[in-house]
DNA sequence: TGATCCAAGTTGTACAGCCAACTCCACCAC
DNA sequence: GTGGTGGAGTTGGCTGTACAACTTGGATCA
């Protein structure tokens, strides 16, 4: 179980990485109450011993278990369990569909229009285009359990857009068959704020014009930090609330002027 | 320049760990535009002869970076600059004071109220109190270059409340004399969503009763995991838009139902 | 010309060790 | 009892080494 030292490459490919493991190990002996809530960690040595591997490996999978608000860390004094907060994948936060599912709800979507053009200047600079250059804008209603809740405007480069166009229309994901198709998602930027809803908007959720709607938009990149899509979401107020978790050692979130 | 190996209790206070320093080098070059939009970074290799500290030390400020979303990271290829993102602090989100100031504006704060009772059952569970512990609330306008801008319901503990209570009522900043006396805040967990203007909200920040308004609740806690401050932010539509940076590697992020 | 292959370069993962800084508790002196 | 001291235990920070996995571009070959 802890013979071979620099592998990865052997069998194992699900988790891969032995700190990924480790992590997903202690992320679910947390979440199953092991350590009870405001418990203390074994020490990294134990941990190190417990799993046969060293203790820059238990480091690495507790920095990321830190990352995610699970545990706290200071000098001196072992790690004590903060919470036993839902991970919520980074796939989760992309995909309407697969957050639907994960909550027990079931996912629609009705694609409105789809429309092929030439990119306007705001939109080159996100989508790191030159000027001119085609893109795909995908207009969708979303709905959890057959209540519309969202709508979904997307743009998409050229190379990513033509293999949405290749989709049947009724399809409810667009993401997944994008990951099926080998585009790989790696970072993405989220941005929140408020805004009334346009005429458009309230015709498709049903609300009164000009009423308020929870707006995300996002930048998605791929792991050399191509763009692969600038999409705008807006919510039905009530439907969905946004958590960060956020410390000293990273800090992902920002406030801005809006 | 890189004699002493294990140091940091030296002479050097002011960033401590060498590889802060080094993220904070990097970040000042990659704001100036050192390495331009899209560019690639030296290697590793070549950092850390460059700074004379060890690749591992390069690694922990590259990591750095690549949570705060400034840079790519991939296996075979160079770390490409994503964006010269201002990196705001951790204190900026906390402090409304501080983060005015960062944006070029003049805070203020008029306290509404303050008073102490004992904690109903769902602060208790908020504050990690036992039943009926006395807390502090506060209540408070703020403005942004004397505009109305956000209502702040805070709820304190005793221990922090105490000091709290003990400034003067017209004080601009709460945070930041805590931090003062000694309290040390290092984690936060943020949920932003929508709210409507109850008749209070209406009344102090001039909208209409029932008006949206954008709403930050966080938690905050100390190195040890204890809560020191519980607090609702409800901003007026159009003064604040909340930024998010996460990847597959940490997911700071999450979605819930609301 | 065009596709294939290889080698150099680069980051990811893991190991081992060392010391500093800090927390916490038991113990002791007063 | 009270306060201080010291030491064991624990995490933070840094160095060094080794190899695996991957990207990229140039050389080679059909």
């Amino acid at each position: 179980m802890a013979k071979e030292s620099g592998m990865a490459g052997t069998g194992g490919r699900a988790a891969g990485a032995r700190y990924r493991q480790l992590a997903a190990d202690l992320r679910e002996a947390i979440a199953s109450g092991a350590y009870g809530a405001g418990g203390r960690l074994p020490s990294e040595e134990e941990l190190a011993q417990r799993y046969a591997v060293s203790r820059g490996t238990v480091r690495q999978a507790l920095t990321v278990l830190r990352a995610n608000g699970l545990v706290t860390s200071r000098r001196g004094t072992r790690r004590v369990v903060l919470g036993t907060a839902r991970t919520q994948s980074f796939f989760e936060l992309l995909s309407f569909t697969h957050w639907a599912r994960s909550i027990g709800e079931e996912p629609g979507g009705r694609t409105i229009d789809v429309e092929c053009r030439p990119a306007d200047p705001s939109e080159c600079e996100q989508l790191a285009l030159e000027p001119g250059a085609p893109i795909y804008r995908v207009l969708r209603l979303r709905t959890l359990s057959r209540v519309p809740t969202m709508i979904e405007r997307t743009l998409y480069p050229e190379r990513v857009g033509a293999m949405i166009a290749g989709l049947e229309t009724d399809a409810v994901s667009h993401t997944e068959p994008l990951a099926d198709l080998g585009v790989v998602f790696a970072d993405a930027e989220h941005t929140i704020d408020l805004v009334h809803a346009d005429t458009e908007d309230a015709r498709l959720l049903g609300c009164a014009a000009g009423g308020p709607l929870i707006r995300e938009r996002r930048r998605v990149t791929d792991p050399a930090g191509t763009p692969l899509a600038w999409s705008e979401d807006r919510f039905l107020p009530g439907t969905v609330a946004f958590t960060v978790h956020n410390s000293v050692a990273t800090t992902a979130l920002s406030r801005r002027r809006a």
